[in-house]
DNA sequence: AGATTGAGTGTACAGTCGTTCACTGAAAAC
DNA sequence: GTTTTCAGTGAACGACTGTACACTCAATCT
């Protein structure tokens, strides 16, 4: 078996007035290989680092032949590109469900580190590929992730901006708190993916320690 | 010019008896091209990463013909691994040149921070390096790096036991305060290396008020 | 003085890599 | 029904990879 055969080409080529195959458009099956490219590209990069991709493993995973893949992307870059956009969006999916649950201050630490981690145990692929290229990656896909992240620590600072005592905080110190938090989530995200996921337990009780010890310092911040 | 020709070979081979070339002993000779060896390796890794190093591309830079790479060291995991060990060494340097400055609390912090940003100023390799492999590496290298680091935060948490606030804390409290600091640190660090060398006022600043809304904490922490 | 050691050399080989090019054939457009 | 479009094919390329092997020759040992 030398190749994935993804599309079915093999199949289809005698089985497909008989079987029954779903007719599909010609849009339809470019999409469904250009996902298997990117599946195949997070799984390998997810594993042992983007920089270590080979494009012609992807597209042997892809089922295709490797001069298909510039069909779909003009450069391994831009392939990366779209994985950090992906994950990000999964990320963002997962801050907005922390953000939406209720319930009181410590509640809500509890409940935004439960969210974290469960988030991080159904999406690990995306979370190995965030953490690994955002310290070890190099360039464009490097990049992205730096300006995204920086963006997605402006909203949490926004958020933060709503609650009780942190009314009164200058926007610079409240990106300066949503930046350590953000700093101590990705430790705690790089601890669960590591960790077998029986310890999970142990690591968000310790998540959670570290947040409710830097908002036990919030009431007494006086900016200098 | 093709190699770099670290070793004068070419220059000693018919120089040698006229000019004034230093008698080397053989292992002078050979930790010399070692030393070379890991030169152009660190370099490369702390730029495109320990992943895509090549063997050929190092031994080039070292002047000497790619086979003789076998000579030092078994395997480029082994190479990574000396890496790994020489590059904790200058942070352990940090650690301890941070600890014996004297001064206040507020101070200590100020202290700890400026002796951060130096080092990295100074040693810009090694902490993009640890940095890089922490979370993007593989293998040998990362994994030497989590335990090395884990150490050090142990070191860390016993240090911080000897504080006025913290003499009562357990033995776990501690480990999570120094877990957190470590991994507030860790991204400044990532913060020094990424910005222009004009930004470090900033950068430093803001480590400093992170470190003080941790430690506002401190005294208002009760176990649970 | 002669034998030994071992760092560094040079050639060669089998693999993998990204990319080029002309092509096929079925879906889409006319 | 004919033409056009274009995702996927397959051979070929030049460059680069790690490593095996037999070698040289100066520093070291006896």
């Amino acid at each position: 078996m030398d190749r994935a055969d993804v599309n079915g080409v093999t199949a289809r080529a005698d089985v497909c007035s008989t079987a029954m195959t779903a007719p599909e458009t010609r849009n339809e099956r470019k999409e469904r290989t250009r996902r298997a490219l990117l599946d195949a590209a997070l799984r390998q990069a997810s594993e042992r680092g983007f920089a270590a991709l080979s494009l012609r493993e992807i597209t042997k995973q892809a089922g295709v032949v490797p001069t298909a893949f510039y069909r779909h992307f003009e450069s391994m870059d831009e392939l990366g590109v779209t994985l950090v956009e992906e994950s990000m969006r999964t990320l963002r999916t997962m801050i907005r469900g922390a953000r939406n649950t209720p319930g009181g201050s410590a509640d809500l630490i509890r409940a935004s580190v439960r969210t974290l981690s469960e988030h991080v145990r159904s999406h690990g692929e995306h979370y190995w590929f965030l953490v690994r290229e955002r310290y070890g990656g190099t360039g464009a896909v490097r990049q992205t992730i730096g300006v995204e992240l920086k963006l997605l620590t402006g909203e949490l600072a926004v958020d933060l901006a709503r609650f009780e005592g942190l009314r009164d905080w200058s926007t610079d110190d409240l990106r300066m708190l949503a930046d350590l938090i953000v700093s101590a989530m990705l430790a705690t995200v790089l601890e669960l993916l590591e960790a077998r996921p029986g310890a999970d337990a142990e690591i968000t009780a310790d998540a959670e320690r570290k947040l409710r010890l830097i908002f036990l310092g919030v009431p007494h911040w006086r900016s200098r």
